[in-house]
DNA sequence: CTGAAAGCGCTAACAC
DNA sequence: GTGTTAGCGCTTTCAG
């Protein structure tokens, strides 16, 4: 021997269910009983399993097992972005309800990319994943037929809302758009910019919708202004700063997208103006850096925890056989007031 | 019908490889040869194939192919939280490797609970995964014989540095000590207090002790001062806050994980400290909300892709075979100077 | 170059 | 209660 083995189990291959069965000299159907906790074994003979298991270190195949029962206890998790705190989140919470439940979790990433989600997803389909937790790049996700035809049970999550014939759960994007907005009017606001990353996607429209119809009903609808700023806080920074340029600047500013509130955030910033004296903002999203960020902002935020746990238990049913209806709900938002948004100065 | 059925496939059986076979006239084998890319087959039986595959919209089954081949082309990555940034930027990496190689990664939480982690790791070994990534509870991992004898290839990240049989990559972290202070000691501090979420783990003494060999080299081993801050960012701050209202407080704080670096800030602006002009602070990690925090933190951090890309392909060559004796890795860190860290006052 | 046959390790019927 | 048998869907010898 020189030098210890990389890996002790290297040589001998790994025991089956039939050494163990021979070992405790019962057939391997009563050693598949007791493994899977079947009632109709004695127990002596349950005795003899278990230590003849523990001797051998026995470990069940799940790959057989899996084959055999056709379910894999594996959940595929399809999101744009792990890098995103918001999804890193969530699938966080999805990884605690799986292990509890008794599954286990195959992540993916899309870039939010469509070709590379249909390649993704493609991928752990082939895995047999007993389903699929989406957040779809695509807001017609199952459009392209091919895939949607060859789906275990799916659910859709902040993307793709009410998109039939899956069941799908997200925020309630339209109340995000309507609470910072009347946040804001309310503190005496009229010149309020909304700011937002993109308007490509359903869930970022209806945050848009919000904030319109809250603007319209309270008599202002010429004085709604849209931003979108792009999908870096660079590209958010120069549309910001290029909007408080003007020379009727926004008194208030209510960022839709985390990487649009840290745009704004830099174009408040960039052109020194008093910050919340002279502008007034309100964030979107949470986040652990925030509490020690000032001034202490005032946000918009989802319940990932509430959006995991819906989706989750959603799936859970379609997968225990559940026909009923495709189901869409959506998960009220938290407004949290703190500091950023302040009521106007007259000017 | 009424109402659109949820899940297509739920009535007609998913096709099989003797399916195929059959209609394209050919055997199983054939069609498995066609389908692993293997060049005996004439063109025109590869084309009655391919064309026999998409019409049926066949997937091969992975349960299958796996349990016959004997590997999963799946990797088990088991990390203490996804919601800490450094973690899921980690997997992130993983995740992009894993889909240029054609694997797939299984993702757990432990919670950096010892327990939780050894049960973690036993479910999707049973799951047969052909290798392990895994940043550690423990320093000593796999020093529980039962679990160590029964694991695939394994390469340690982060945690347990230097733990043999398996092979390690960390990042430098007493280089990562060295740097934060010496930066300091440059800009003529002499009272540099290090602040870290705790002692318990080989990393976070390595960092402690990268300080104190600084210190000590600049003659200051009197002036060595360490917070044991605690896991949360509210613990930190508390104990920083400590430390900072000492009749002899230091000039300089260097905080060498992400929650103390929190905490730090928040002391100093508790005791409303003129930040930088009275005290100066190196951060640990970067971020991008930290591009809108005011001052721009000096910061010593970690190469997250280069710690991924480096385990995963010690990991790669385990997997192919390689009988080297383990190898043990150590990533260099950045420092990138910015506002937080300023030359002393004279007091 | 192709097909027949033998399992990978496990579980679900079905006898005993 | 327990053992025997027959596959799950695939890959891989091994003849032809």
């Amino acid at each position: 021997m020189d030098g210890p083995e990389p890996f002790s189990n290297s040589a001998k291959s790994t025991p089956t269910i039939r050494d163990v069965a021979h070992r405790a000299g019962v057939s391997p159907a009563t050693v598949s009983n007791v493994l899977s906790g079947k009632p109709s074994v004695t127990s002596s003979n349950r005795a003899l399993v278990v230590q003849a298991a523990a001797e051998l270190g026995y470990k069940s195949n799940y790959m057989a097992s899996s084959l055999r029962r056709g379910r894999t206890r594996t959940i595929g998790v399809v999101v744009p972005n792990l890098a995103n705190e918001f999804f890193s989140r969530l699938v966080t919470y999805w990884e605690a309800l799986s292990t509890r439940a008794g599954y286990e979790i195959l992540v993916v990433a899309t870039q939010d990319e469509v070709e590379t989600e249909r390649q993704r997803i493609q991928s752990i389909v082939a895995r047999r994943v007993d389903g699929l937790l989406v957040a779809s790049a695509l807001d017609d996700f199952g459009s392209a037929k091919d895939l949607a035809s060859s789906l275990p049970p799916t659910v859709l999550v902040d993307r793709a809302f009410g998109c039939a014939p899956f069941d799908t759960v997200a925020s309630n994007n339209f109340q995000a758009g309507k609470l910072g907005t009347c946040h804001l009017l309310a503190l005496g606001h009229r010149d309020i910019a909304l700011v937002t990353s993109a308007d490509s996607h359903l869930h970022l429209r209806a945050r848009i919708d919000g904030y319109r119809s809250s603007m319209t009903e309270a008599g202002l609808t010429d004085r709604i202004r849209i931003v979108i700023g792009g999908q870096s806080v660079e590209d958010c920074r120069g549309a910001v700063e290029q909007e408080l340029r003007r020379p009727d600047p926004p008194t208030a500013i209510f960022a839709t997208t985390f990487f649009s509130t840290l745009g704004a955030v830099k174009a408040i910033r960039a052109l020194n103006i008093a910050f919340p004296e002279e502008m007034s903002l309100v964030a979107f999203e949470q986040s652990e850096w925030m509490t020690v960020f000032r001034p202490y902002l005032t946000s918009v935020s989802q319940q990932s925890d509430q959006l995991a746990a819906v989706s989750w238990d959603l799936l859970m049913k379609r997968i225990d056989g559940t026909n009923d209806a495709p189901q869409h709900i959506k998960v009220p938002v938290h407004l949290t007031i703190r500091e950023s948004a302040r009521a106007t100065t007259l000017r």
